[in-house]
DNA sequence: GGCGATTAGTTGACTAATCAACTATTGAGC
DNA sequence: GCTCAATAGTTGATTAGTCAACTAATCGCC
């Protein structure tokens, strides 16, 4: 099994054990975004697309407002405007603005958008399982609790930047 | 606690736990990069531009070969070369051919570099503290030990796309 | 020592991400 | 019902990331 630190051959160990978590957490994620990545970019998407319409498929066929739609996302992202474009060229999700009120802009998935979800939820379940099958299911409890319970200190950490619309721009002055 | 569930509003729970574990690690390790990115870009750098420092601060005086580099970079990405000029652009880092084998080329952090890493090690450290601080040494230990040993599956699904250089682009035919 | 294969890295063309500034619409208070 | 602030989303300009194709140097080996 690869020890962190013989992985990045970093010559002295991490200082604390907190920044050996973090950077482990770091690259198991990089390897589950570029195995997912593997999976659904043969069919012409990105992983954050794949989410868009993971995430548009549960909402139903009501859909959901476009920056709702960025709140959920796994990966936040302030360029949830062009990544719809994008989906909706490639005519998997469709647009419709709000009558009650016309500042927003309902996003609903097509049935294409569905039609290509279905094909790619076998191989992503397949690779999700496949690739943390080295866990017993206590062990994934204990790592999704953990995670759960890192998340509740990073979010304070964090200060949630974005409230709802883009990155409030908490620079230097100078 | 945020469940995983409540946080992306999801109305359906997750088929699989191995599923459940695969978001968890992704919307934490967002959560981790978007705290160190909130360190490092009021100084100008991007968190992958800091990575590349502290490998570099790491391999000492000689400097590292530029693909050595990429190799040793907690996400992995195949623009290397114009991440690197971007801190040499910067003189942050420096680059000279080897003379042994002319078509290496070292890369070495600077004086300035190194004078803005030490004005980011503090902070990052507090960050990941403070971020992780919700879990004890004995949980993060578990987490670590988890982590690593999800990556030992993980680097076999993976298969390891990049042998070294790019990505060997293993696409459709179509 | 010459020739094909391999390795190291760069460049060009294209796509995507980012942030600030903008329009349109609604809500709140008077 | 008018004005000011807030909300929802888009657009423009710039920067960064991606992949294929390329150059240059070295290696294997006959």
């Amino acid at each position: 099994m690869p020890s962190i630190q013989e992985e990045i051959k970093q010559s002295r160990p991490f200082r604390t054990r907190s920044q050996e978590a973090a950077v482990a957490l770091m690259r198991t994620a990089d390897m589950v975004r570029r195995a997912v990545s593997a999976i659904v970019e043969p069919h012409d998407i990105t992983p954050q697309q794949y989410n868009v319409l993971r995430i548009l498929r549960g909402a139903g066929d009501k859909g959901l407002p476009t920056l709702e739609i960025a709140e959920r996302m796994i990966e936040q992202t302030p360029g949830i405007t062009r990544l719809i474009d994008r989906l909706e060229a490639k005519d998997l999700v469709s647009r419709q603005r709000c009558e009650t009120d016309r500042r927003q802009v309902f996003c609903t998935i097509t049935r294409e958008g569905l039609a290509l979800l279905r094909k790619l939820d076998g191989p992503i379940r397949d690779a999700d399982d496949w690739a943390l099958a080295e866990l017993s299911t206590r062990e994934l409890t204990s790592l999704v609790t953990l995670l759960d319970k890192a998340r509740t200190g990073l979010s304070a950490a964090v200060t949630q930047r974005r409230s709802k619309n883009q990155i409030n721009s908490t620079r230097r002055i100078g």
